[in-house]
Parts: C-alpha cells; structure tokens; sequence
RNA sequence: GGGGCCGUAGCUCAAUUGGUUAGAGUACCGGACUGUCGAUCCGGGGGUUGAGGGUUCAAGUCCCUUCGGCCUCGCCA
C-alpha cells in the first residue's frame, strides 16, 4: 500500500501512529542545518512533515533537494506540534510527520505558475496547462461539485421510477436549429453523421417505445460562437415524460431543484417555483430570462412622453416605438456626466439603442438636460410611475419596443450588479411559460419555432394556427436562475398531423420533413402517448452553484472561444490517408495556414 | 461577420513626449539560519517586448499586416 492516509485526514487523535502519505510537495522550508519542512499537498489537503538531520543524515539530505510539485512518499509517526506550534490555517495544524523514510516519485520541472497567492495568470497558459491548473483548490472544488450534482439528480430520477437510457452521438443531421458538428462516414462515400445538439428526437422516440420516465446526462454539441456561458461541448440533463401535463413535468423538475440545491449547497428553497408568462417578464424586465434577485421593473412612459415637448420621445411614440425606463434607486451621484453619456450610452448602444436618457430625482422635480421640455405635471407624473424619491436615478430608452426591452434588460443588469443590489450568494429560480410558439423571420419571410419544432401549440390557441400564428402560445417554459436560462422544455407534439401542420407553418415541406424528421413521424404514426419533458444545462448550474461567471471554471478540459483545445491542440489537421480513406479533399489551404 | 480589451523575464506587472545597458515583486539557482508554515536574510542567472514588415538618427512606445486569449452584438430550434 503506498498511503495509509490521505493529506486532509491526520489530527490530534492520530499522534503516534506510523503512516504513510503520498502527495505533491506545495512548499518547503528549509531552516538551517537542521530542519526541513515539507508542506504536502493531495485532493484532500495538506500536511506538514518534518525532516531532521537527527533521524537521518541521508533522508535530510534528500529531502533539501524537494522542489515544488514533486511526487513524494513520506512514512513517519504522528506528532502533536506542540501548544505555541499549532496553524490554525491548516485543517491538519495540529500535527506533522516526523519522517522515517522518503520516496520521490517523481520530480517536477520549475511549475509554469504559482498555484496559490497572487494573481491568476492569464487564461491561455492556464488552459495550455489544464493538467496543472486543475490542481488549484477552486477547481477542484468545481469539478467535486460537478460530481456531487450529477449524483444528487442521478438518485432523485433513479427514486422516482426514471430510467437512464443512452441515446447516440453519431445521428442524423436535421435542418434547423444550431449549426451541427459533423462527422463523415468512411463507408458511406460522401454522407456524414452529425453529433447530437440534444437528445430530443430519440427520447421522443423512447416515450413511443414506452419508457415512460427517461433521463440522461447527455453530452450535447452545438457549432456556434461561444460566451462565457457557453461551450461548443456541453451537458444537459436530459428529461422525458409520459401521460403527464406541463404542471406534471413543472413539479417534478420543482422538487429536483429544492432538493439537489439543499443537497449539495445546504439551501432550502420554497417548495414550488414561482411561475410567470413570457408576456409578463418581458414587459417587466424586457428579458425572458430576468435575474429576479432584484426589483428594477421596466417602467413605460410612452404617454407622458409623446405629450411631452421632448421631440425625441414624440418622434419615437409617433413611430410605434415605445419610452421605458428604469429606476436606479440612489444612484444618482454615483454615475458621473462622463459615464453616463459615454459608457452607459455606448453600452445600450450595442443593444441597438440610439440613445440614453437621464434624469435625476431632487426635491421632488426632474434634474436633467432634457427636464426643460416636461411640465411640472409631467415631471410629477414621471416621478410617481417611477417610484422616485430624492435621489434617485431614472434612466430611459426611447426606441423600437425590441429594442428598449434588450437595452433596458442588459441595462437593469449592469446597474443591479454594480450597485450591489442583491447577495450574489442566493439563488432565485422562477419559471417562465407560455413562450410564442413561432417567430417570424424578416430575412427568411417565413416562421422559426421559438423552442423547436416538436412543441405543442397551447390548446386555447389551436384556432391562431390558421389566422395568426404569431400570436400561439407554446405549451413551453424554461427555468430562469439568476439571469441564466438554466432549463428548457415543453409538451411535444404526439399526433403527427399537428406535426405536420407545424412543419407547413416553418416551410418545412412534406417531402423535407420526411426526409429529415421522418423516423420521429413514422414513431408518432404507431400510437404515441402524449409526453413532454424538458433539458437542464448541467454546466451552468454548477457554475450557478459554484458562484461562478465562466463556465470553462466547471468543465475539465474546455475549449477557448474559438472552440480550440490548448492542451491537446485540437482541431487539428489529419493525415493524407486519413482523408483518403473519407473522401475527403481539402480546399483553398495555403501552406502555412496552419 | 461586427465592436471592445489584452499580449514585456517561468508568472504578475512597470518603463515620462519615440531617447542611457528594458526594471520590480515572485518563481528559479547558490549561500546563511535549530520550529518554520505566504518563512526570513544575502547573492546570482534569466528578455526574439506574441510574430512579420514599415517610418525614424533612434521603436516596448508610432503605422500596416498577422497570430493568440478574454468580453460582447449577431448567432446559439
């Protein structure tokens, strides 16, 4: 046996045992003649040892030779410090191992960082250096949280009669979506298979087959552009359900959120998840996926405005747009002029809007540039809607209703963080339902399914169907966490003329539909019950729970922006015959395009 | 595809208006120290300023191109 324990195990109550360690050196202190202490690092913590010229000459001697990040063995007795010699810091403080016999492993070269104290070197070397990386205690923690959460929603599916099923990563290219990961097929000259964007047809298929209760923590595939929240990679739990109502799957992922989030935070969340409409959060927060740890409503003033002498609010009510505005209560000597018209205007502007009103709140009346053009009436009118005291500060937009809802959301955002207005250690989940079930696309003039396209149309709105699709409701909803989207899901479409139907309204015709969704068709044609189900993004909720804002800090190996390995260095070029073998000619490369 | 920030010693950063031999902390190497624990003290080595080109008497600094990382809009059923 090369350990008896690990480095985070050893206190008072050990003293005198004979043990063995193995781990990495964390640090070393040489002191004099005499002495040396190691500091001695695994998964699980650190412990002092202690080598004495005393005991042995040659060990001691070895031992001054440990650099950082070697790979040793120690075996030694227990030893309580002493009264004045305790480190409070260290789990192990009590004690430390006098030395009896030392093995190095392994040595290590000059380490390319410092792993503790200090600042984090950029991300590029870290990434170059995962392997290292990953022994930094926040990581370590991650990817222990990752675990735990994976198996707290393993125990609560596999209680409640759920069955994990696997379903393929080689699938079926279908149209629509996210743009595929493809993988061509050496048999089939010229025909290629595509890695899953979600498991969302097979367990379909599976509810057809009878499975009545799938899970799956999926790995999902998606060849976007990628944010700090999302990878080219990702997990989702995957869920399905048969013979049951959206309010079914609704409490069922109810009951999966309080009890992994007391499981593995220790947090007690109300029993059942708060529900909103889509069209409720977005006129109140302009986002459907609102971070509801604070209030700052979107307030409309579009009426006062256009009576107002303020051309710019006039033109743009005349217009169909519309006058919102949020309330940063306080706030009003903490923007300065400069970062108010600069910084703050320059950030909705990326949002699309052209401008940013301001306006302070100060015994009682509006002060700003733009005040002049507003009677007292309707300064006091503006001030009330607001909720304005004195000191307050009152932002607007005035633009296409799109766009004040994106500016004003990311705005609202912006302002809750950096004015602190919520404890970034809580958790506010709500769900939003009732999404559109289409949106129509300018470019394409035709239909997109907001969620995807095997959503059941709400029931009281089968008759929009044929006179105005825009306006159907989806039996859909997500599960909104902080301002993440952290689940999505919706009743399917079990009966495969509905299905159909929602394919004619997308510009999906027959023959395509058969040809790409057909085996999902021909399964809705053999009796398929009616289910729903929904998908949870595992990585952002432990991210969520982790407290963190970059989702590469929850996945052990992730990929750059760029959707590049640093480790591994993939994507990479293949060999000549790798192509061959596929078919495969490579276009328009230059030499030293590498 | 668009916008923004960044790249100087192993690492984190500094370097006046373009001007002396590109510095500091830390890490690394050597030495001192009999209870250290972010040890301390003394000494030392270490630079293709991401890469390429240009302007200039002179470029880390200015210009062009390019590579890479991060944030973001579009995109992500």
């Amino acid at each position: 046996m090369l350990r008896t324990k690990t480095c985070g195990e050893l206190r008072r109550a050990h003293e005198d045992e004979t043990v063995k360690l193995c781990g990495w050196v964390n640090s070393y202190r040489e002191q004099g003649k005499e002495l040396v202490f190691v500091d001695l690092r695994d998964r699980y913590g650190k412990t002092q040892v202690v080598f004495r010229t005393d005991d042995s000459a040659e060990i001691d001697a070895r031992a001054r030779k440990l650099r950082r990040e070697d790979v040793i063995q120690v075996e030694g007795v227990v030893r309580y410090r002493g009264d004045d010699l305790v480190n409070p810091k260290l789990e192990t403080g009590e004690i430390e191992i006098r030395v009896s016999a030392l093995t190095v492993f392994s040595k290590s070269k000059t380490p390319p960082f410092e792993l503790e104290g200090g600042e984090l070197p950029n991300e590029e070397l870290r990434l170059k250096h995962r392997f290292f990386d990953l022994r930094r205690s926040t990581l370590q923690e991650n990817i222990r949280l990752r675990h735990d959460l994976s198996q707290a929603v393993r125990e609560y599916f596999n209680t409640r009669d759920f069955l994990e099923i696997e379903t393929p990563i080689l699938g079926r290219s279908t149209p629509e979506g996210a743009r595929d990961y493809l993988v061509p097929s050496r048999v089939h000259h010229g025909a290629f298979y595509a890695l899953p964007q979600s498991p969302q047809i097979y367990k379909q298929l599976l509810m057809v087959s009878g499975f009545d209760r799938y899970y799956q923590i999926a790995r999902c595939f998606r060849d976007e552009d990628l944010r700090a929240d999302r990878q080219p990679e990702f997990t989702q739990i995957d869920v399905e359900m048969t013979f049951v109502e959206r309010d079914d799957v609704l409490d069922m992922i109810d009951g999966l959120v309080t009890s992994v989030i007391k499981k593995v935070k220790g947090i007690e969340l109300e029993g059942s998840l708060p529900r909103y409409t889509y069209a409720d959060v977005m006129e109140r927060f302009g986002s459907d996926k609102p971070d509801m740890r604070f209030g700052m409503e979107l307030i409309d003033i579009g009426d006062v405005g256009a009576v107002s002498d303020f051309g710019v609010f006039k033109a743009v009510v005349e217009g169909g747009g519309r006058v919102r505005g949020i309330n940063a209560k306080g706030a009003s000597e903490k923007y300065s002029r400069r970062l108010l018209d600069k910084d703050l205007k320059d950030f909705v502007g990326e949002y699309g809007a052209k401008g940013l009103a301001y306006m302070k709140v100060a015994g009682g009346k509006l002060e700003s540039t733009i005040a002049k053009f507003f009677s007292e009436d309707q300064q006091a009118e503006i001030i009330k809607r607001m909720d304005g005291e004195d000191g307050d500060l009152l932002l607007f937009v005035a633009d296409k209703p799109a766009v004040t809802s994106a500016a004003l959301a990311a705005l609202r955002n912006r302002l809750g963080k950096e004015l602190e207005l919520y404890d970034p250690e809580t958790f506010c989940p709500l769900w939003v339902v009732d999404f559109p079930l289409l949106t129509w696309n300018e470019d394409e003039k035709r239909f997109d399914a907001e969620h995807h396209p095997f959503c059941e149309p709400n029931k009281e709105d089968v008759e929009l169907l044929e006179s105005d699709p825009g306006k159907v409701r989806a039996d859909s909803y997500d599960l909104v966490i902080n301002g993440y989207e952290a689940a999505s899901g919706s009743v399917r479409i079990h009966d495969s003329q509905v299905q159909q139907k929602i394919f004619d309204l997308l510009n999906i015709n027959e023959e395509e539909a058969e040809s790409r969704f057909g085996f999902l068709l021909e399964g809705l044609r053999y009796g398929a019950p009616p289910h729903a189900g929904v998908a949870l993004g595992l990585d952002r909720w432990v991210m969520l729970l982790a407290g963190d804002d970059n989702i590469r800090d929850v996945v052990a190996f992730p990929k750059t922006q760029r959707a590049s390995d640093l480790l591994s260095g993939a994507p990479a070029r293949v060999d000549d015959h790798q192509l061959k073998d596929l078919r495969i000619e490579i276009e328009g490369l230059d030499e030293d395009d590498e």
